[in-house]
DNA sequence: TTGAAAGCGCTAACAT
DNA sequence: ATGTTAGCGCTTTCAA
């Protein structure tokens, strides 16, 4: 049996409620009783029971993420910023993964019980759809990460896609590329980073006068390595030309690059090429990768806040939705001639 | 206000206890009855407090996994593989970063609040030494992973580090390599991977019958990607001639292949390369890496099992510490000539 | 400034 | 087969 604040009470000789303003820091106890008390919790090594803390106060101090994938490297340093950022404010994460696109997981997981266990979740939804925006309302505190579900009337953080889809797209043209690739695409989709990210990879090329060349789209479900290098292989073999790729994350960059060695391209000579993520790897692949950096640390404190202001009440339920923006910049590595 | 036991069982004309009977499929309720309750059950939307029932029940279906940093690869994978092995149990996993080597953080984790809120904590110790054994006696469930702080009481899933290091090194020895280096050694360090897979680096060494040349051996403590391109620039540095190399583990392998690459060193022409720990991105270098699979998920399966034994009371506590071992595997890719 | 007591929602021992 | 009831350890209202 662990000690209570009954224990520690009766040993200092004060009350239960004494105690307790003690240990939460609440209410004014005199200096001597403070002193008396804390040496009963030290001598009895008292610690506070955290599940009768939560039934009481209805807050556990847990947090939880909802993700595709740990092991998808984007993720798992997405969740390391997480939990650092909760640490800071003396919270705990619980990671769940969706496993990519899985519809009825995640719709499980919003409703589960094991929500309870939590305060509030950041979600980064995938297999939804914008028919189950509805189900978002979960009546405990949520933000969402990325941009599908864009109805949803929920907080989230987002990154500025287009722009940076763009903005990668443009540092190929800048080296005056023309006849640029891009693997990731999905084009029937409504929502979604790539849906944004290949808009701003449009509308890049309409900017820079240069055009559009169907065959030199790919499109790719679930964005890992192995599909990066399944896209780049499919490209190959539709024997088309082309001296630049925009892979729209770092996994199918640098999948898609070992599949253009293994044909004896040249990256960046005869293929420039660059991701989205700026993951660990991309800093050490031969050539260094190119990449857009979204603010990893920033969506994660970002969304961290958001989620406290709504879970602590200091935003009230009524205050509409809000978004916020991390920024980003584009990273010029080897792949496309940097250093 | 939520749902409570209490409402459901007034709505269902019955009394609190066989609702939660029937919540827990416990004890014997008629089919009638049940119906009539699942029937509120469903209407209320009624979802167990899980806070209260841990409250009661001392358990709260938390497990912790304590590891350096999930932005390692290696850990993002492992902890992926526990998050699923408990998922199956219907327990769910609350990670912890200990962040390379502070042993402060190691020892607050063990002893912090936070264990109150999990059933029992999977660890993978790193920066506390021999001397702080004893405080590993948390009282509540543990697993270690990892053969450091091999005194200590308590559970433990390791792998056959001495054996898989030895095996790699033949794997270098038999392409007929006789100047073999090795990054990642610590050398003043009792225990610990590094120094049971260098064991191994060594008795493979003496067994082929090569000599073993301390200029090719280079220490790294953190085994990042970054200190992998580090120590091969140490390495070259000296100006020793080496024609295998043994990287303890694959970050390390991929930031040294960058850098032998730079110089124009070819793999495994020049210098046959074998890493340890099979992470994803080793498919897909350029040349892909060989290196041990340690087996993940039996690690995971096994930390869980072992966990859940002490928690569930199936194993007394007065049940010796067992230890468990994963199979490995070698395994050849192009980085040793394999393909 | 401190104390007494109610009750958060659940489980389980006991009673019927 | 079902009902009653006593807490689990805490926070908090109210009273002293």
């Amino acid at each position: 049996m662990s000690t209570t604040l009954h224990d520690v009470a009766s040993h200092a000789g004060v009350s239960i409620k004494t105690v307790s303003n003690v240990v939460n820091g609440l209410g004014r106890v005199s200096a001597a009783t403070r002193e008396r008390v804390l040496d009963s919790i030290a001598q009895l090594d008292y610690r506070p029971n955290l599940s009768a803390r939560s039934l009481r106060s209805g807050r556990t101090g847990v947090i939880g993420l909802a993700i595709p994938e740990l092991s998808l490297a984007y993720f798992a340093q997405l969740a390391d910023a997480v939990i650092e950022e909760a640490e800071r404010r003396g919270l705990v994460v619980l990671i769940e993964q969706t496993r990519g696109g899985d519809r009825a997981r995640e719709l499980e997981l919003l409703r589960g019980p094991r929500r309870q266990l939590t305060d509030g979740l950041i979600f980064s939804p995938f297999g939804m759809t914008e028919d189950d925006t509805a189900l978002l309302d979960i009546g405990s505190p949520l933000v969402l990460l990325g941009e599908r579900l864009p109805d949803a009337n929920v907080d989230r953080v987002t990154m500025p896609n287009v722009e940076a889809g763009a903005a990668a797209t443009t540092s190929l043209l800048r080296l005056g590329r023309e006849r640029i690739a891009v693997i990731g695409a999905h084009l029937d989709a409504r929502h979604g980073s790539a849906v944004l990210r290949y808009e701003g990879f449009v509308e890049a090329l309409r900017a820079g006068g240069v055009e559009l060349h169907d065959e030199l789209v790919v499109e790719v479900d679930l964005w890992h390595r192995s599909n990066g290098a399944k896209a780049m292989r499919e490209l190959l073999s539709r024997g088309v030309a082309f001296d630049g790729l925009f892979a729209m994350n770092d996994e199918l960059a640098l999948g898609a690059l070992r599949v253009l060695q293994e044909e004896g391209i040249d990256v960046p000579a005869d293929v420039a090429l660059i991701g989205f993520d700026n993951v660990d790897e991309g800093r050490f692949s031969r050539p260094s990768l190119s990449t857009v950096d979204p603010g990893r640390a920033d969506i994660a404190r970002m969304a961290v806040d958001l989620l406290l202001e709504r879970i602590g009440g200091t935003v009230s339920d009524e205050v509409a939705p809000r978004e916020l923006r991390s920024p980003f910049c584009v990273i010029d590595r080897e792949s496309t001639g940097g250093d």
